[in-house]
DNA sequence: ACCTGAACACCGTTCAAGT
DNA sequence: ACCTGAACACCGTTCAAGT
């Protein structure tokens, strides 16, 4: 939130909580979850990796923090006239979107819960247009997660085999996994707005 | 596969491969996956870290025959009068039944390749109900991997958020996991068996 | 062949000390 | 208040040596 030194007197903070988590994400798009160590995001910030604690309880709360800075990045591109089946598919192609730009911290985010907070300000907006659909709003928060468990385990699969292996399959077409995604969802958000 | 010492001559083996695979899953499923290292490994079968490296080349191929040796466990019952879509959903019950047997192993088996072979030989009974339905295959492949990361990602959900958290919203019934499971994997089966 | 202790290059984190 | 170097208790892995 402030980018300024808090508290009175004292000495100036040369480095924010937000510095940390910015730096971090940083270091995992460039070198992966491995190299996102406390003295490597020290090392970019041009301090040493004690310093952190300052700001951070230790190296779980900056993970989590990471993982609550890139949700609420996720940007759902929703018309105002998008029904339900609609703002289901928006949310599942901006929260895929976000994973496909952060490849190397997908692990993270499969296996690290979001804060209450953060999800709730991304599924609002959607869950609003199951109410006027007229759907119940429990059985349109467990579609909204069935998605959501979908898009990440999806990306999971999509990035998962490390780049170093001769794995991609001889005839693996480059559309391979956007053809797969969608024809998922789609079964899925059919499967869930169809009136039987 | 083979138990006992291989080498002509030679000092008799301690442990075996099979072995150490072993002693790594009971450790993870005692104490999670952080306790998986090579020095408790060989504490557990009253051996030096240092020779397990005899038998896998490091802590990394430990970590895939975890994951295979699980994968191999799962088991699909697939009645001989199933249907495509029967068979979709015996799968998916296969695999989760194995996932909740090891929570503290969902975010391994979520994140590392499982080996063609191993995976082909889950799949085969499973998609030879798809020949018979007249699906094609490649459809058919798409259904079963969309299942496959629905039910994953449903289990990194489910065991995700750590025990030492007051995380467990006041009112989730027991059965919450369960009822959203089955609505989600519904969901995807008749998206995808559906003839529109 | 197989197993081992000592050693190396890393981690996260604590602590007492500096400004 | 904030930052730091030294230190501690761990890792995975290499190596030379034992049997």
């Amino acid at each position: 939130m402030s980018g300024a030194p808090r508290g009175r007197g004292g000495r100036p903070a040369l480095i924010t909580k937000d510095d940390v988590v910015a730096a971090a994400i940083a270091l995992v798009d460039a070198e992966g979850l491995d190299a996102l160590t406390m003295r490597a995001v020290g090392a970019r910030l041009g301090v040493a990796a004690m310093s952190l604690y300052r700001h951070l309880p230790g190296r779980d709360a900056v993970l989590a923090a990471v993982v609550n800075r890139l949700v609420s990045e996720v940007a759902v591109d929703l018309p105002a006239d998008a029904g339900w089946p609609d703002a289901l598919r928006a949310f599942a192609l901006g929260y895929r979107a976000m994973l496909l730009r952060h490849p190397h911290a997908v692990p993270l985010l499969a296996t690290q819960p979001v804060d209450v907070d953060t999800g709730m300000a991304l599924a609002a907006p959607v869950l609003d247009r199951s109410r006027a659909a007229g759907i119940g709003q429990d059985d349109a928060v467990t579609a909204l997660q069935s998605v959501t468990v979908f898009v990440l385990g999806h990306a999971l699969a999509q990035v998962g085999t490390p780049p170093g292996a001769e794995d991609p399959p001889p005839a693996a077409p480059a559309d391979y996994y956007d053809r797969w995604f969608a024809a998922g969802l789609n079964a899925m958000i059919e499967g869930f707005t169809r009136t039987p």
